[in-house]
DNA sequence: GATTAATTGCGATCAGTGTTCGCTATTCTA
DNA sequence: TAGAATAGCGAACACTGATCGCAATTAATC
């Protein structure tokens, strides 16, 4: 009974008897990554990434065992854009924040990394190197390590929640009106009957607009409320 | 040209005129959730909730335009189980901390859902019923309206985020077994060498349990970030 | 330097998916 | 009772992720 390594990120990239591979992950994580960023991630199958690169579909399983991992790959490969020099170690607020426009700015640059599941399992290398600056950014807190790293989970999410509600409006400004009209048609006849009294008011006023600003306002009151006092 | 409504939520049930329908949206909801409950929702599959419902899987396609639509209106039902009389109305971060454990339960009792893309476009009746009992809680709080459904939205997200690590941790503990052992490895080389010091530090001391206790703690401090003061 | 064993690329193929088409049967409206 | 709208669905279509077995290549071993 053996035990053989089941992610991607414990397996050796390649043998070292065979004949050399064509490809690394890195290239192939590329490749897919374009055609996500051109398309969509349902336009990253396996025989459009093995075409891309000029091969067969069965070839790519040589690389990766599952559509899964070569999406795992995409997304460890696109939160290697994050650039780590933008932290001054001045307080971990402003560090932190610093992180999260720089995660924001990957989103919103690969949009299709909101319909990836939340990292689970394994992380990749880039995700352990993200772990360590945020945590880095806190090594001064006197709160417990644990903790710590809630609040850096929640922080991730609370990003992803904001990026992925810029992106679809982004999208819905830019194409789908009718959708907006039928959407807005919904809601106005959901409120129109008095059963949702609070709803109607809170939409009452204008919106706030999802931009820089607010996820920086939000990402300050999440982050203090979770690691002050 | 034809306006014809795009979502679930707009179309009528059943058509007026021609024979009548042999199933209801929430009993075709039903039996998918049924599945999904046992064998995830990879097994909720056009064809087996035909075959569960008695039918062809092209009947179907009478009651919902694709199996997006099929998830929605799983996720619509489910949602439907939060009780709102656990409200007491007596001071709103109660009032949310006890709709955040209602929303727990449902996620526990429906592993599925976490697998299910975060609400977007237009909200099924459970759904706004969630939002207005949410902003009633709040009604008393002297905070902009928009300002408060971002803050649901976080409060919402974050109480997915745990759920979500909750239901792994049990998955884990209950039969992958040899995973965790890998993913240990993984981490103990990552740390071992060196390049992770603060990560290290922070996974030495034993996790925190995840449960219904830091729910409410993590809750009560983004709450708390996002509304007070 | 020859042999062995490991490794790669990949054509062909499989089982399974969401979805559409065209038809029949039913049932409400006029 | 005639007509129109709707429901059910067998059969098919275009795709998908994944597997199998073979030939070609290369490193390690004797």
């Amino acid at each position: 009974m053996e035990t053989e390594p089941t992610s991607i990120w414990l397996r050796p990239a390649r043998g070292s008897r065979g004949r050399a591979p064509e490809h690394t992950r890195d290239g192939i994580a590329t490749v897919a990554v374009h055609l996500a960023d051109a398309d969509g991630l349902g336009a990253v199958t396996m025989r459009s990434v093995a075409q891309a690169l000029g091969g067969g579909s069965a070839s790519l399983y040589r690389y990766v065992e599952s559509r899964d991992e070569l999406v795992a790959l995409m997304v460890d490969q696109v939160n290697g854009e994050i650039d780590y020099t933008v932290l001054d170690h001045a307080d971990w607020l402003a560090d932190l924040l610093a992180l999260g426009g720089q995660s924001r700015g990957v989103y919103l640059r690969h949009p299709w990394l909101t319909d990836t599941p939340a990292a689970t399992g394994d992380l990749g290398p880039h995700a352990v190197a993200y772990l360590e600056h945020a945590l880095r950014a806190l090594r001064d807190l006197d709160v417990d390590g644990h903790r710590k790293l809630e609040a850096i989970g929640v922080f991730t999410a609370v990003v992803r929640l904001l990026a992925r509600t810029e992106i679809e409006q982004r999208g819905v400004e830019l194409q789908d009106r009718r959708r907006q009209l039928a959407a807005a048609a919904h809601l106005g006849h959901l409120l129109q009957d008095g059963a949702h009294p609070h709803l109607a008011a809170a939409l009452s006023a204008p919106p706030v607009e999802a931009d820089e600003d607010q996820t920086e306002r939000l990402l300050t009151r999440v982050l203090r409320g979770l690691l002050e006092r």
